[in-house]
DNA sequence: TTAATCCTTCCAGTCACTGGAAGGTCAAGC
DNA sequence: GCTTGACCTTCCAGTGACTGGAAGGATTAA
């Protein structure tokens, strides 16, 4: 009846500096699904278990290491199911590391021209500018 | 009176394939004031004079290159003025390189961490998996 | 009582397109 | 004359992953 708030529960801004997540984005996690729906309290504000600060760090911690909000989803999964395998976490990885080795192979090659463009102009007053010869003529 | 349509003039789909441009992209560029707004044929058809394929090809190679929208904007009026300095055009690919840079600086420390967690997960059917143990406490 | 700091929802903007719906136009073929 | 297909038009919505801001309610401290 008395209904009181657990000691445990915290509050959205607090889960938010404890996970290093801002509170938006916590909402916004919610709004498609990455995280469950809260508990409410009797005021509509939402609360979350201690343990809700260690998932959202591991979000963090992935989406840090630039996997996709749809591979952060995978591995929830995996990491909940104790019958994973770890080849499947590992094929995950890897593949988004081919995403990044294609992601940086194409702005290597990016800046070699730009580069290379670069270098051949003066920089002067002159209006003449071979970047935008290259962009004209190319 | 009797309007003829003048030869040189092209259409959409025409100064699209000429310039390797889409259509529909074209018209997003008109929207948001990139490329002018074209004359306009009795049917209501966007009609486009053949130098404007060059001005979409100028486009295409500045965002081949990377270049922002606001700096092809930048680009196309330093282009047009014949007062321009090749200095000026310089800075701004010089910023964009600094740009790249820095992108690529993140996604190679990236690369190196991600390639340690794969290299460190056996990857059998096993569930223990560093990777999900480096999500979860790092 | 007031102010500051939470919290709530909802809407809009970012960037550069891209897809799709619904409909008008035009040329060719039967 | 009719149909078919390839154009063209506008407008709306979605992408990814948030982020900013408005408008308002709740809580706490001075």
């Amino acid at each position: 009846m008395s209904d009181p708030i657990q000691p445990s529960l915290l509050t959205i801004g607090e889960v938010a500096s404890e996970s290093g997540v801002p509170a938006k984005t916590i909402r916004y996690y919610e709004q498609i699904s990455l995280m469950p729906e809260p508990q409410r309290a009797a005021n509509g504000y939402r609360l979350y278990a201690r343990a809700t600060v260690e998932r959202l760090r591991f979000i963090k911690r992935a989406r840090d290491l630039g996997f996709p909000i749809s591979d952060v989803s995978e591995l929830l999964s995996l990491d909940d199911n104790p019958n994973r395998s770890a080849g499947d976490v590992r094929k995950l990885a890897q593949a988004h590391m081919a995403a990044i080795d294609a992601k940086l192979h194409e702005l290597t090659q990016l800046r070699h021209t730009l580069s290379s463009l670069v270098d051949r102009c003066h920089g002067g007053d002159r209006p003449d500018c071979p970047i935008l010869d290259d962009l004209t003529h190319h």
